[in-house]
Formats: structure tokens, sequence, C-alpha cells
DNA sequence: CTGAAAGCGCTAACAG
DNA sequence: CTGTTAGCGCTTTCAG
């Protein structure tokens, strides 16, 4: 029995010609080797959990996939959970997966503040790896580097010829919302005094993109361009402009954040943020294995760099990709 | 022991008063029942597998929270396994499944021929739930009245006036997207006897609707109305015509399927089906936990009647939610 | 109603 | 290199 369980998982060596035999009849028997009873004995499920605070919000099925993806190559499961941005619900989450003896946790944190106390009991049990959002500034994390994304926007912004700038923002209690709306301000500033009155913080959705364009529609004279926090926000604030038919980029110019699907879905396609999800996706893997074998070792945090994607929304100055059919109105 | 096992799984009556010191003792000593300890003993893991073909797909992560939230109404918990549309990727993930000890399994299939094999191996072995996609018809499933969806589209196309149709889909290996394409030619055809000549399969994804909108501007004179199988295949076709300076819905109306972020995204805003995602889980979940509690029970189907929302991009007779800017030309 | 004891399927320590 | 044995943490007989 023990011989077959060294072959099976390959632990120790085995006489080459037994190995083969064990093998052979374990195949003809169709023999799979009971995780369960594997992870009871070995103290070790080979599964991760993650918590992600919104799977709706169509970034997090990317990282998820990549990250299932990233799991799979050093054959690791992984037990998904979803917050529902409810704080409760994420530390409730956390504890059902200690119950299930995973061996390690991602998570996206639902509130870089509430769910702190979550965080900090998961992080005392648990090999821990922040993703994206955070809550712990010495617990390790994997994320990108916010503020330089934010500036590769207003820089190319300002090289359209934009001098004045709204912020339409989820609430910066989501710590990644809260690096890009400190990088606007800090930013912007330099360009436009005013940005700091123009800022509109709400949530997530395409509904408060679109509500806070009715504020900024209201609050006449237009900025140059809208900046926007995520895609979301940037498709519901072009649906609104659209409503009141004020022209993107004509009249005004938009960015969104994430490229997700939806700003290639828009119209015009938007000018927003790559992240790198594959590179998020598999630094967080290595860091949480690195961290599972060794829970010793010290917190490890990453920043990644994203990159500007320029699509219709930011292209004001009649450049190449203008759509010519806007006709000769279409230069401001 | 028995008995603190007893106390906390409530599975059999314990004096009240030593039940609560056990309670007590329990919560002080912060001890929280091992769920692998428990389900190598049980052979039941409190854990259910799904496999989705694509969480990139915005329909899968909609149905996957759903499913979450109606699991963890019940104490179960998910195992997410993407296969990333690859037949043999999905069947790796249901054997690996398998050795997780799941006690039952909710499958959307990547292809309705092609998965048979893994998704009788599922079946096999374990209580299986086909949901949404299916690939055996004998076994339990769960989704909607695809026919009557598209019945609704045609119905309200026709309505507005439209007479020719062209169809995009993804490749009917899709159990959903074969089911919509008969229900299309067959109802499409009474209407126009043409339709079946304007079928344009490809994939699922913004780039395929995108070129078959190319296609079918290049085989002028256009149609009607251009219905699609999904938004993804909507919206990238509805981009295309923009690029071709058609208007939606003045030139050529295009409706959705779904009635995912992307339909209230676009502009014009999509008319589509709205799929009922919060039954489809609970549906799921309620007929996967009845097999497991008795495997003997016959499969179960249900079809679900989704709706149709309408929205812009089907409105072309002048009526109340045609965009007023569009201009005195905007009558055809 | 409660306690003692066996055992779920596996792996690791220990002999040989 | 291989076999025997104990035991992971829990639940469930079986006695009492």
């Amino acid at each position: 029995m023990a011989t077959v369980s060294r072959v099976l998982s390959g632990s120790h060596s085995v006489n080459p010609e037994l190995a083969a035999r064990v093998e052979v009849t374990a195949r003809r028997l169709g023999y799979r080797t009971n995780r369960v009873a594997r992870a009871l004995r070995r103290q070790a499920t080979q599964t991760i959990g993650m918590v992600v605070p919104d799977l709706t919000n169509p970034f997090f099925p990317a990282v998820v996939q990549a990250v299932e993806g990233a799991l799979r190559e050093v054959s690791f499961s992984l037990l998904l959970c979803d917050a529902g941005n409810d704080v409760a619900v994420e530390a409730e989450l956390v504890r059902n997966l200690f119950d299930h003896q995973v061996d390690g946790l991602l998570i996206s944190v639902c509130d870089r503040i509430a769910s702190r106390q979550a965080a900090r009991l998961a992080a005392s049990r648990l090999p821990l790896i922040q993703i994206d959002r955070r809550a712990l500034g010495r617990m390790s994390y994997v994320g990108v580097d916010q503020a330089h994304a934010i500036g590769q926007i207003l820089d190319h912004l300002a090289q359209q010829g934009c001098r004045s700038f709204a912020y339409i923002t989820p609430h910066p209690a989501i710590s990644t919302a809260s690096e890009r709306l400190e990088a606007f301000l800090s930013r912007a500033r330099a360009l436009d005094p005013d940005a700091g009155s123009r800022i509109y913080a709400g949530d997530f959705s395409f509904d408060w993109g679109h509500e806070a364009a009715l504020r900024i529609l209201r609050a006449r004279p237009l900025p140059d361009a809208i900046v926007c926090a995520n895609d979301l926000n940037a498709v519901g604030a072009m649906q609104a402009l659209r409503e009141h038919h004020v022209q993107v980029p004509r009249d005004v110019a938009v960015t969104g954040f994430d490229d997700t699907l939806l700003a290639v879905a828009s119209g015009p396609q938007l000018t927003t943020i790559r992240q790198p999800v594959q590179e998020l996706a598999s630094e967080a893997v290595t860091a949480l294995r690195a961290a599972i074998g060794d829970p010793s070792l010290p917190p490890r945090s990453t920043e990644l760099q994203a990159g500007l994607v320029v699509r219709e929304s930011s292209l004001r100055a009649g450049g190449d990709r203008v759509r010519p059919h806007r006709g000769p109105d279409g230069a401001q």
C-alpha cells in the first residue's frame, strides 16, 4: 500500500519495474487518489481560496481566469468566493475558507479600511496575498502602479490639448480608487487648478458614471476631459453625454480604466488603461506559493506597470484616428 | 469527543446543558470543525464543482455569482473551473473535480457533441446538472426556452416593420447557439424566405460580430434587421456598422441576447433578451441538491422563460425612444 | 443521553 | 528499496 502511494505521488524512489506494474494496474482499475484523504494526512489541500469583491465587474473574471490557469499549471485548485461588495460576507467567506483548510488565500478586499479586520485575521492564520485591492499595507500585495497609469492618461490628454479635467470615481474606500484619485489630484492640479472641485465620487457602476456626467453637464462649462477611474463609469458617462448631444471626443474627451470588453464595445471606443492581468495573476500565484512553501518569508509587494491604450474617445485634435465621417466641424 | 461532535454538527440530541457547555467552550477556544476530516469521514464534502466554458463571456460570471449565492444559503462551497472553451481541458477538470470528491457537478459544456464523453463520464459517477449549455439530452438540464426568446425578438422586429433578416451566431456546436439558430430559421422564414441565406456563423466574440457585419455590408442590400445570438456579437456588429456610417436603428435594426452590461453600455443601447440568471442558478442548485440527496432520482429538465428588453437598437419607426437629435433625415 | 472505539483513504516514520 | 503500522480529525456505530 505504501509502495503504491509512493509511486503515485512520486515522492520516493521505487524499483522501476515495480513502479511500472503499479501504474499499469492503477490505470486498469481506474484508480484515482482521493484528495480529501491525502489532504487530511498531509495537512495540505493543494487548494487555494480566492475572495473577490464582485464578479459582475468584468475586471475580476479576467483575473480569476488567469489565476485559475496559473494554479492549474502547478496543480492547485481554486475555491472561489464572491463577497458581493459586502464586508460582512467577506469575513464569513474567509472563515469558511479556513475551515476548508485551503493552503493559502488570494484576496481582493472590498474596503481598504473595513476589510482590515478580516484580512488581518486571515493573514494571521494563512499565507495571504492581496491582489489588486488592498487593506493591509504591510502584507504581501500584487497590484499595478496606479499613479503611473493615471499619469499616462493625463500626459496623453494634455498632449491632446486638454487643460481642464473632471474625475469620476467609485468611493475611495476601494484602495485602487483611492490611489487613482490621489494620483489624479496631484497631477491634474498642475494643469488645472480647479480639478479638485470636479471630483465625482460614487460607486463602480455604469449608473454612477451616467449620474456623474449629468452633474458635470449641469455644472457647465464642460471640462476638456472627463477622466474615469474605470471603464464602467466611463461608459456610463458617455451614455449620458450622448443623451445630451454632447459629442465625444469633439466636445469632451473621456477616458476609462481596465480595458474591459466595454472599452471596445462602446461608441466611441474608449481610451483606457490595460491592466496586466496575466502578470498580476501569475505574480500573485508565485508569491502565494512561495509563502506557502516558507511561511516565515517576509511580505512581498509587487507593483506592475499598466499601459495606456489610445482609442477614439480621447482623440481631439483631428488626429489620424478621428473618425473621418465626423465632418468639418469635427475639429474644435 | 463524540458528544462535542454531536453538538457541533447538531446531528443528535444532547442534554441542553451539556450542549451549551460545549458550545461556550468551543467558542472560547475558537474551535472550528475541520471540513477535510469531516468530509473524509462522511464521504461528502459539501462542495460542488462547476465547470464553465469561459469566464470572459460576461454571462457566465453572472451565473457563477448567482450559483455561489444559492450554494452559500445551503452552506455548500463552490470549486470553480474555467475550461477556456477547450474540450480537453474540460474533461481534465471534470476528473480533477472527482478527485476532490465534490458532491455534485454543475456544468455548462463547451460543445454539444465533443463534450458528450466528458459529460457522460461525469454523470456516471456523480449527480450532475447541465446548466445553460448542454451535451446530454437525457440528463438533467436547466436552461431557457430559446425558441420562445427568439420568437419574441422576431415578433418585436416584425412589429417594427422589419421584413428581411440576417443572423449572426457563434458556431452551433454550442447547444444554445444551435437552438437559437434553429428557432431563428423556422420563424424568420415565415417573414423572409431568404433568411436562410443570411446566416453568419463564427464564434462568441465581439470580433466575429464585427467581421460578420462587414460581410453583411458587402452583400448589400442591407436586411432590415440583424439578429445576433448574443450581446457580444451584436455590439461587434454595431461597431462595424458605425464605422461604415450605417446608422442603427435607422438603417438597420440590431438585437442581442443575454442582457449583459454590454447591452446598456453600447451606443445605441441594445434590444436584447434578459436571461433569468437568478432562477437558472437557484433551480440548478435545487435540482443538484435533490440529486445528491437521492441519486436514484430520474433526470429532470427545466426550461425557464426569458424576457425581451426593448432598447434603442431596434426601434425603427420613429417611436418614442428614437433619439431626437438624429435630424430630419433620420427617417428612412 | 453519553462515552469508547473503529475507521474514512491516505502518507510518513520506522523497521527490515 | 519495500512492507508494516500509526494516525491526520472527524463521525458513527455500538455499548452502557
